[in-house]
DNA sequence: CTTGCATTTTTTTTT
DNA sequence: AAAATGCAAG
């Protein structure tokens, strides 16, 4: 019997889905319907009950912030130590501790290296230019891309080379790349990111012993946004709760000295219990192989599956949950499922359009200076955009403006050169074979090593069949000069101290010292090899930043040793490589505005949230357009968005955005005409992003009445917007014409030139004379005297403006 | 082999 | 606008 407090507080749904017990349960848990609190309850219950051992529980979870927030919700519930043996990470993490341990089963070295999406694409595109590929048409992203789906599908080479028309060259050309590849990855023992679940399920389906060894022990499996699975881990939890054979089992205990554990009358061991939680609505990750149909297909493929649905939200007003819900309605092939609360209708939600990027992220500005003061503190505000090159006006506004933020993602610390650069010196250190690592820094700092260099020793190394790491060693033998002869030894030296630092082991391994913690090893690294030396050095201030950022990571890595204290340079090299935009998160904001990416805002709730740049081609961004399921799939991603906010909604837009270097003209999503008018108050876009004064050409602008210049145009001033029916039709008969003539509204002069003196003619304004021109390519601005109106500073490009 | 300058390309999202 | 690439000069 579950203990009656841990059922506190849920609603029937929510308790069912804690004490259902069988073999397979799917959770269907709408955006803030408290799944987390069912999970969590639920693994208590199990280990309260005594139903089952902590060792016997393995969570999945999307990142490690919400593997470690689910630990933590855990002991709450059961204390401190009763949660210690579960395991609680992400695909990835788990399967690497899988691998690392069973590595030499498929061929791997403990020690191998994890590629990062970088380091895939640096190999590709070297082996497209060995191949001469290009002029195949083959691009680095094209053919990753590609190859990442075969793995996610589970292809592997031999099975992609039996289907292949060798008719084709362009065919014969991508095996050939994806031969290389993967050659090229097993030479230098490394994994990149689809490996790691692919090899893990090869791992069980190759040796049934070391899949029993699994399946005997996580007698309770859970997963949650099972929504975004792809096919290989949709296999590695086929695998992992598939029943084991009779003789296997017995093979097993036998091995390892077990004691002869739950057993079925025909001594099988039973299936582990499998529970999966999962949002159809909020599946935003196909583009990196997730099969929505994992979700869909539940009930099929276990046959004895139960299903709960969780439609009950604790997050949001009624306002917001009616614009998610008519929003995600427009997705013609999902399952009506409708999210409802009892809060209340709440704040409407507001609307702007602004001119560009920096005039929206002005409005942003000001209504979180004004959230504040009506109480809303910064740690609370979210600010989300589509792509990350969207930060930067924001950024550029909110340091002006002393709106203090942090931004999640981007440009990661991690992808920084210098941060890859000592990583490589750490990952030969334990990874010898790495041959990318090695290339990427043997003339990192300068060491007189070019192409030509490079080329004798792969030429070597290529001849005696052993990694470049092997080549160095005896540098006198290649016949180099005698200054790149002396620094390749010194390296090949330098590599080796690391290396009996990190890992204690002498010689052979017949010795054995004390292994010294990551950051020593980096520390050592960073001074030897001259690579701090020379970027401090260095006369150019932005090799200082480089410099200081090396500085950041030792103080980064010695923060992993208290995290960690015996965690190994290996165990440090995975953590980074696994380490993922929304674990940035852990800890409190600091007193804070988030601004991050659509997808990594996913999971998360804030009082307030900002989504910016809702503009055709970029929410639907252009790209996804052409995708199988694009569209819905953007639609979906906007409604992740929506449905994080608690009270309050800000959707903006600009009219003209800066992409290229250059401004181009930009019209309103298609998704904005999605929600009913009625929740939305659209502001003018008045405010002076330009110091105060007049409104830079856009048409809402004018007489600062409510409404944007898209309602304006479709006949309707008040504060309803646009005038269309709320109920959500199929997208194809959806009437969206007065949003596209709204559109018509928008100009782009191309690049008209205006000098002082010149008479113009504004739609709104009437004539007027120019005063003043600040020419800025794209982004001039022209300072016109109205007759009527006064002195308005105009963007020349998108001002609805002609010249008389 | 390195440096500096000119030219081209690039931005979707991420474990 | 920034990064990557290509090319010529030292």
């Amino acid at each position: 019997m579950i203990d009656a407090q841990l059922l506190a507080g849920l609603n029937p749904r929510q308790r069912e889905a804690v004490e259902y017990r069988g073999q397979a349960l799917l959770i269907v848990a709408g955006a803030g319907s408290g799944k987390t609190s069912v999970l969590t309850r639920r693994i208590a219950g199990l280990l309260s009950t005594r139903e089952a051992f902590p060792s016997q529980i393995l969570a999945i979870t999307f990142t490690n912030k919400a593997a470690a927030e689910m630990r933590e919700r855990v002991e709450q519930l059961v204390g401190t130590h009763a949660a210690d043996g579960m395991w609680i990470s992400t695909f990835h993490s788990a399967c690497v501790r899988v691998l690392r341990r069973q590595a030499e089963a498929m061929g791997y070295k403990s020690g191998f290296t994890i590629y990062d999406a970088a380091d895939s694409k640096a190999l590709v595109k070297r082996l497209i230019r060995e191949l001469d590929a290009d002029a195949l048409g083959f691009t680095p992203g094209g053919v990753l891309s590609r190859i990442s789906r075969l793995k996610n599908e589970l292809t592997d080479l031999d099975a992609f080379a039996r289907g292949v028309d060798d008719s084709d060259p362009r065919e014969l050309g991508f095996l050939e790349l994806y031969r290389r590849y993967t050659a090229a990855l097993r030479r230098a023992n490394a994994l990149d990111f689809d490996d790691i679940i692919g090899e893990t399920v090869y791992l069980f389906r190759a040796f049934p012993e070391v899949a029993a060894l699994y399946r005997r022990r996580f007698r309770h499996v859970l997963v949650d946004e099972y929504q975004d699975t792809n096919h290989a881990q949709y296999a590695l939890i086929r695998e992992l709760t598939a029943p084991v054979d009779a003789e296997v089992a017995d093979r097993v205990e036998a091995l390892h000295g077990f004691q002869r554990g739950l057993r079925d009358a025909d001594g099988s061991i039973p299936a582990a219990s499998l529970t999966v939680v999962g949002d159809s609505d909020q599946s935003i990750y196909a583009f990196r192989g997730a099969d929505i149909r994992n979700i869909v297909e539940f009930e099929q493929d276990f046959p004895s599956a139960h299903t709960i649905l969780l439609e009950q939200n604790y997050r949001s007003t009624q306002t917001i949950l009616d614009a998610a819900n008519a929003v995600i309605a427009n997705n013609f092939d999902r399952k009506a499922k409708s999210l409802f609360t009892d809060v209340g209708a709440g704040d409407r939600i507001i609307g702007y359009t602004g001119y560009s990027g920096h005039d929206e992220a002005q409005f942003v500005a000001d209504e979180i200076e004004a959230l504040r003061r009506s109480g809303v503190g910064h740690p609370q505000i979210a600010v989300f955009v589509r792509t990350n090159a969207q930060t930067r006006p924001l950024e550029e506004v909110f340091i002006r403006e002393g709106v203090p933020y942090r931004l999640v993602g981007g440009t990661r610390f991690y992808e920084r050169a210098e941060v890859k650069d000592a990583f490589a010196y750490l990952t030969l250190a334990v990874n010898p074979d790495d041959d990318l690592a090695l290339r990427r820094i043997v003339n990192t700092p300068k060491r007189g090593v070019g192409d030509a260099t490079v080329a004798a020793l792969q030429a070597k190394a290529d001849r005696e069949g052993v990694p470049l790491r092997e080549v160095i060693r005896e540098p006198e033998e290649l016949g180099l000069g005698p200054r790149v002869t002396l620094a390749l030894g010194d390296l090949s030296r330098l590599i080796d101290e690391a290396a009996l630092l990190a890992t204690g082991v002498v010689g052979d391994g017949e010795d054995r010292i004390p292994a010294r913690p990551p950051h020593e090893v980096l520390v050592h690294l960073l001074a030897k090899s001259g690579l701090h030396a020379a970027l401090a050095g260095s006369d150019d201030p932005q090799d200082q930043a480089r410099a200081e950022n090396l500085d950041e990571l030792v103080s980064q890595a010695k923060e992993f040793r208290v995290q960690f204290p015996e965690g190994t340079t290996i165990d440090y090299l995975t953590n980074v490589a696994l380490f993922a935009a929304a674990d940035e998160l852990e800890g409190d904001a600091g007193g804070k505005v988030t601004i991050m990416t659509l997808h990594t805002a996913k999971g998360l709730e804030y009082d307030a949230v900002f989504i910016t740049g809702i503009e055709e081609s970029l929410l639907p961004h252009r790209i996804s357009l052409n995708e199988p399921g694009g569209l819905s799939e953007e639609r979906r991603l906007f409604y992740v968005g929506i449905t994080r906010a608690r009270k309050r909604l800000f959707l903006s837009l600009a009219t003209s955005r800066a992409a290229y270097g250059d401004v181009s003209v930009a019209m309103p999503s298609r998704f904005l005409a999605e929600i009913p008018g009625e929740l939305i108050d659209w502001r003018d876009s008045g405010g002076g992003a330009f110091g105060g004064g007049g409104e830079l050409g856009f048409r809402g602008g004018s007489g600062g009445r409510a409404g944007t210049g898209l309602s304006r145009t479709s006949g309707r001033t008040g504060s309803g917007g646009p005038d269309r029916p709320a109920r959500a039709l199929g997208e194809s008969t959806r009437p969206k014409t007065e949003w596209r003539s709204a559109v018509g509204a928008i100009r782009d002069n191309g690049d008209l030139r205006l000098a002082v003196g010149d008479r113009i003619r504004h739609d709104d304004f009437g004539e007027g004379r120019v005063v003043n021109v600040v020419e800025n390519g794209p982004r001039t601005v022209a300072e016109v005297e109205f007759e009527s109106r006064g002195r308005k500073r105009l963007l020349v490009k998108v001002a609805p403006i002609a010249k008389l």
